[in-house]
DNA sequence: TATTGTTATACTCTATAACTATA
DNA sequence: TATAGTTATAGAGTATAACAATA
């Protein structure tokens, strides 16, 4: 663990949580999706791993299960995702989008990067690579199932 | 808005809630500070500027005066922090650190701090770097007070 | 009247503990 | 008994609306 360890972690500790309000922020006033950031990750994989069960949503939100169910309920009620036990395995869901719940992500999510992008464009490329490196660095490091995570 | 743009706008939305969580949970684990990350805002940033007012509280961490009402309160209430109505205005309070917030505030950043560095230990030097730059291009952009923020 | 802060109310986030149902 | 998920309960975060107090 060296200065230069510690500087860094000083650096993300302090600015992590203004662009993660920013993001909040943007996302409740996109208009009428008007999704939470968990609500808004979770539509994000259910979309892209159709069929996922309530577990797999958990591990990649990195919540436990019953948070986890209550976040899936509250998409269920607002008939944004299906959620239908398994056949042969009763104990299981397979959660999906509806056809309400992908053209409201598409929306939220489109609304989400113009708000991100807006403040972006007063980057220089190469300002805006160096930004785009570090997230893939932090995503590498980060990622749920990637070193301590599981509540 | 260029391509460069999104997908950089991208590449935030996806990892710093990640980050964010991670965060999180470090400091809900930092053993006996027990802090929420607003919480631990409010305090760094009433120890870096003590005798601060509710509003400039509240405008740090972009949040709304009830909010940070309420948030102070808990604060207060665990005796970290003072609150006391300003001498010839009346309707001004002054926040400070109490002998019991200034330590455990100073517990709770290093706690956090090793949470986060025991992770960037993985990268080279230049890798954090260039994480350090990208952290102070997003503050710049995201600070509060600079842009659309007062929710 | 305008400003500073608090209280009331309501929702989401999130956890742990206890439970149900299925394997 | 072990697993997948839900329900009960509780505290924090956060907002808007309504209020109180002071300038």
């Amino acid at each position: 663990m060296t200065t230069v360890d510690v500087n860094c972690a000083q650096e993300i500790l302090e600015v992590v949580p203004i662009v993660m309000r920013a993001i909040r922020n943007g996302m409740r006033q996109g208009r009428s999706a008007d999704l939470s950031v968990p609500q808004f990750r979770a539509l994000l994989f259910i979309q892209r791993n159709s069929g996922a069960s309530l577990s797999e949503v958990a591990d990649h939100l990195g919540l436990t299960l019953p948070s986890t169910s209550t976040l899936v309920d509250g998409l269920v009620q607002r008939s944004l995702v299906t959620r239908v036990p398994v056949e042969g395995n009763r104990r299981r869901i397979r959660l999906a989008l509806t056809d309400t719940g992908r053209p409201l992500l598409e929306q939220a999510r489109q609304y989400a990067q113009e708000v991100l992008a807006q403040r972006l464009c007063n980057l220089t490329e190469d300002e805006q690579q160096t930004i785009v490196l570090s997230m893939e660095l932090l995503h590498k490091l980060f990622q749920p199932a990637n070193g301590t995570n599981g509540g």
